[in-house]
DNA sequence: CATGAATGAGAATTCATTCAT
DNA sequence: AATGAATGAATTCTCATTCAT
């Protein structure tokens, strides 16, 4: 359809230059389509911003939720989910780069919709690491704290995505795998009693 | 003096539009001068933006290496850099947000700057964790990844940082903590010997 | 076309103004145009009076050589060439005031193609005068310069130009042969030996 | 005196960039004088250059005028008025360049004060050619109008002393007796009866 | 429906010019 | 009397946005 044909451009045009420095008549050029008929289509440069966002942030999460296998234990759902991840990043780096980079300097607006995706992943994982620990009685402890846990653990995954962009050798698995043992352990460990505390 | 007053200024403003949504007009408006002082004392958008960038970088770098006691084994020095660290995000929340949100999207020069910030700051983590790994006998196994560790820590850390903007309840040393377990232990784990595998 | 309604603004209003004074605005407006008309059909400010000299420059050396008729004796043919160019310069007084006090204000580039433009008016003229010296055998005198005679023969013509376009009753034959009394006389008494010398 | 020093270093400066391109910075600099006071000996940037144009007018008049030797007969004080003028071109190459390329450009009140300059070049030397001319004779002919004749003189002059500035091997007294030689000669004949007429 | 052509509004940058000391 | 510091007022140029065809 035209609608996709110019948000496949306007993601491409955005992830290379940003949405200020993009200008609509690359956009339009890209499409192979006049600018009236992107205006008429999907509205103001915000709009088209906005939708390129919104599409972006659902594929990636539907790729992710694909990956999740929630039939798996907590852990196993991580690692699958991680490697989704992985996967959409190396296949889409234009969506990732417009999701990561570009969306939240705009402010206002796009910062929201970007928080509001990151919440959703974040809730996600939140929901995986909560469950894992109050299964093993992990309680209300000072040392632990399931969201903010769960946001360590997305934006540590999203600083690996962006050192993969450099480092493609690395397959997914291992990226995965890495970040699993990164923090999984130290998790079972937190739920286990064995604690890091500063001992000045 | 005056060239402090202008850098305060352009940091609110850029941190508030980001770099091409700023005007010199508001910047000047709130330094209260006017815009051929700016030009005078700082030069152009780009020399300004510059400047403020690398002020910033200077005040969280120096604010980080104070912060990091040499002296203390590398758990502790990593823990007290945290702290460093989100201390510093809470007193300069815009010097933060400029350095993290607004500078990656100019292009080029900039994110260039950042790119060699955030390098720096990796390789110090990476040399604590790797200087811990090494003296707990921990080789070259796949599991591990010194620098992608590293990373994902960064990573970790600056996705709590923002989350922290909003959640500014907790004190700076928890949140450390919190990392630190999240980290550290999972990180004593692999120099045990234990690792995390995908069981399928 | 659009081009040449706005060349035909442009050369007006740097006629009036010259280079700096001269804004896009009022060219714009003159024009009957909106500015970024202007500049995507002709460039920037620069591009514009460039176009515009060289347009100007074209029409002149064109007007000037349809007027020159080789194949008649040098003296007539410099008679009808200054005929061509007064008439030139009075039906297009703002391309000559354009090409004759404007265009080397701007310096570098401009001033360049008009010295180039006058150069080649030079050549021609000396090219006649030294023609009709050489066939009456007026060899290496110490009075003589073709070069320096032409010089000054382009001078004389470019003042009288001037002085014409507020005493416009003479008519273009007339104010050539003027010219061509004062110039050709003197040189044929060059040639014939009779020359002017200090008495002190 | 003060007034002095800044006006040779506007007239220096000037010459080099032209009204337009010229700055208030550069003068004051050049000048080794403050801002204020150049507003306050010499007024605002139009009345500076007006004072500059003018005082070097006078001077090159003065110079002219000097050298005419009102006690020879008109050719001689043209051939020494015409040196003069040369000597004068040659050691204020400054003076002479604003006076002649760059008060022309900025319109209005200036070009005024240049015409007005020339116009009294030109009442000299169109009186010693009357002068000339009704002592011998020449009455009002068609192919002779004084005002005209001198006007091309005083043009071929100006032209040739630009062509100097890049030649300035030859001697000021060669190129005076060059324009004689190619003026006075023609201006004998005519005077005489032989006149140059289109043959077609 | 589709577009080439057109523009309004705004941003950076630069000076001539003047206070406040 | 003299100046460093400061600014108001332009001016060039760019782009998101919309007619007219």
């Amino acid at each position: 359809m035209r609608e996709r044909q110019i948000l496949d451009a306007a993601v491409e045009v955005f992830s290379r230059h940003g949405y200020h420095s993009a200008s609509m008549d690359e956009i339009s050029e890209v499409a192979g389509v006049s600018k009236p008929m992107i205006y008429s289509y999907l509205g103001a440069k915000e709009d088209l911003f906005a939708k390129c966002i919104r599409r972006e942030a659902g594929r990636l999460l539907e790729a992710v939720r694909d990956g999740l296998r929630s039939e798996l234990p907590p852990d196993m759902q991580l690692w699958h989910g991680l490697r989704s991840f992985y996967r959409f990043v190396a296949e889409y780096r234009d969506s990732w780069t417009v999701l990561h980079r570009q969306a939240l300097t705009v402010g206002g607006r796009f910062a929201d919709e970007i928080t509001m995706l990151r919440s959703r992943a974040i809730e996600v994982v939140t929901a995986l690491v909560v469950t894992a620990g109050m299964k093993k009685g992990l309680g209300d402890r000072a040392e632990f704290s399931g969201p903010a846990l769960a946001v360590a653990l997305v934006g540590a995954a999203e600083s690996l995505a962006d050192w993969w962009l450099d480092h493609s050798e690395v397959s997914d698995g291992v990226l995965a795998s890495w970040l699993m043992n990164l923090v999984w352990l130290g998790f079972n460990d937190l739920i286990e009693g064995s604690v890091w505390r500063p001992e000045e």
